[in-house]
DNA sequence: TATTGTTATACTCTATAACTATA
DNA sequence: TATAGTTATAGAGTATAACAATA
């Protein structure tokens, strides 16, 4: 008897493989931005900003995984903060140039160092080749036309 | 003038890099979820459900990367619909044992090829090795103790 | 007409704690 | 005392459509 649908096992499964992944290394990271009272959305936008200047909503929301509406309103909670500054571009008055500020590289600076120790435990754990070639093939998925 | 705060590029990022991918994959997985209007937690269950057969909840908690009081919420549904169905434990009855019914694994079954295109589509722009090797690679970080 | 971003709305998931029943 | 699961609740993200301003 047949136990199941015949699907490829859960553990070959690209989107639930990913997932769990993810939530691995998600575990000590979330615990990390909890004794900040960062959600993970708003550690991505700075990482973004940070990575990439004074770019447009549209840009952010594409690169950290966000829609615009909840990008609306992340950024508004974060510009109050203090984070992130915003203001209209002169050239293309519809667009919305987003910056990190001082304070938002401030937050990224103190938690640098915790960062890169449960990257170091992931790295120790499985070499760093494994973990290159992971990264590597994940720029490669990511580049995938679906 | 340094722009950023010397992080890892945000590619080189596990936490972000493995969302993007997942994001990648999940773009069509979506579409064809939506066309069955369910959602992609209930479609983590169905799966896992299928694959383990008869089991408690703990366990479909923990390996389709939920929340028990999500679970529970989300098992009254599928319940309500016919696509689960529950039994308390006779020897523990503090564990309920669910398991897929067949109009449970219906939806797998007609949802499969749309599925396996995504995956073949996938396969095809990366190549089977590389692909493999991802799902090898992904299964070594999630046995990564954080 | 198309695009950028905002607002509105309904839904769902997340996260935590408190609780019940059972072990 | 500890564990499995439920309930309650607050908060946040998701998804879609409708809208305003601008191109």
């Amino acid at each position: 008897m047949t136990k199941n649908s015949d699907l490829k096992s859960t553990a070959r499964s690209l989107p639930i493989s990913l997932l769990r992944a993810r939530e691995t290394v998600m575990a000590p990271v979330r615990d990390m931005l909890n004794g900040i009272h960062l959600s993970e959305q708003k550690w991505r936008v700075l990482r973004v900003l940070d990575e990439l200047g004074e770019v447009e909503q549209s840009i952010i929301a594409k690169e950290a995984c966000l829609l615009l509406p909840s990008l609306t309103r992340i950024l508004r909670s974060m510009e109050a903060d203090g984070q992130v500054s915003r203001r209209q571009d002169s050239q293309d008055k519809r667009r919305t140039l987003v910056q990190i500020t001082e304070q938002g590289r401030q937050i990224l600076a103190e938690n640098m160092s915790t960062s890169q120790e449960i990257y170091q435990k992931i790295e120790a754990q499985m070499g760093r080749e494994k973990l290159e070639s992971l990264l590597d093939l994940l720029e490669d998925l990511q580049a995938v036309r679906v």
